[in-house]
DNA sequence: GCCTTAAATTGAACATGTTCAGAAATGCGA
DNA sequence: TCGCATTTCTGAACATGTTCAATTTAAGGC
């Protein structure tokens, strides 16, 4: 048994792995999600049907799959294009920007991920237990570009704002995924007018004046996030 | 052929319309949307598993029938509701827990409502062209709230305000279908928490210092949506 | 009452995600 | 190299959403 890595897997094991995911996202790229079936999958792959679902336990999971790739890319090539500039709304968006820019070849794909997402009950929810780890990856990216910036964070909230962050990121993905208009311009008009809007509502939150208004809201996150 | 409505259905047909929504909101509620199979429900309202084909496009679209119930119901229910006080905050929380309340009993049923709701290719998809009747009550539910109540909303905020409200309320829907704790007890502090900072900003939006970041933030929604 | 047309209904067939009992391949100690 | 355990893979079977050709039922005019 493969699957989690729970066992390691030998190297051809491996091979087989990867060929089944680059047959799927290649077949997902070219026709959809919904349109390519575990068939088409295995076909390409060169296995048997039942096979993918030795490596995967869904249809779903060869999204996330990618997905994970995605995240392991990042890993290498977001820190350089942050160090860029210590200007937090450039540093938030070279995140975002990097983000849209890997998924932008299967904008469709990622509605598979996002029917995962909004079923509690799925696995793979990425508010899940089982995605924890990515999870905490992508929230420690605005952690990180929070802290090389020229923001001053208030103490009380340098523990929820990375994760604030990474929440207003799903939602920018969340309408990236919905937006028709050509090249998903909305998207860029949505990051716009609101990156720089929240850059300014953190260097607000520092004055004096704001504390009791943040403590509320802060009081309101954290007694409604798990 | 029945189904849209396009022909007025017979009174046996409706007959049959209704029996089919009643055995498949009895099933989802006793035993979940995804553990109801269509044979099932064909089984339990007594016909052929085909006949709901009939009706309903989809398994999907029987929840819809649900929604459709319930947002009749609200058609009548929800203006006395509202009446009860022209507190802003008061009205908000009025439409919302009915809404709640309508939902409490198939929470679980919902989750295939979000499915649909989160494919933007889906004919049924709440912001697609199908929905807009419905989409439109429910805006027009906020309309009221506000115009009833004791709060002066800007000019330039008239036009777009109620829809946003509506977005708001989808928001805490689905952050109620999500919410797992008991009695979703942290929906209500959600609620609270938030409910009457919308208030109060919608006070704070009217004083003339607000006018410049109001018109900023409106041509960025008005620019990003539809 | 009979005929014609449309509506309503049937149930088998189909498509596709998923499972599973077993076959093949592989690794490994003796 | 042989035997055995484990991993890897197979393809048929299954479950379930959906479609569809065919049948039955109902409505309306004559």
């Amino acid at each position: 048994m493969v699957r989690g890595g729970e066992k390691q897997a030998t190297a051809k094991a491996e091979e087989t792995r990867e060929r089944i995911v680059d047959a799927a996202l290649k077949l997902f790229r070219d026709q959809g999600f919904d349109q390519t079936t575990m068939r088409d999958i295995a076909a390409e792959a060169d296995v048997a049907t039942g096979a993918a679902y030795y490596y995967f336990r869904s249809k779903e999971e060869l999204v996330m799959a990618f997905y994970v790739r995605t995240v392991e890319e990042a890993r290498t090539l977001l820190p350089p294009a942050m160090a860029r500039s210590n200007d937090l709304g450039k540093r938030l968006r070279a995140i975002i920007d990097f983000k849209l820019g890997q998924f932008a070849e299967h904008r469709r794909l990622l509605i598979g991920l996002a029917r995962i997402g909004i079923d509690p009950d799925h696995p793979l929810s990425p508010f899940g237990n089982e995605t924890r780890s990515i999870r905490d990856e992508g929230i420690a990216e605005f952690e990180a570009a929070l802290h090389g910036s020229n923001v001053r964070v208030p103490k009380d909230l340098q523990a929820d704002l990375p994760r604030l962050l990474w929440l207003y990121q799903m939602g920018v993905i969340l309408f990236w995924i919905f937006d028709s208009s050509p090249k998903q311009a909305r998207t860029r008009t949505l990051l716009d007018g609101t990156l720089d809007l929240i850059v300014r509502l953190i260097r607000l939150s520092s004055l004096p004046l704001m504390g009791p208004l943040r403590r509320r809201l802060l009081q309101t996150i954290q007694a409604v996030t798990i």
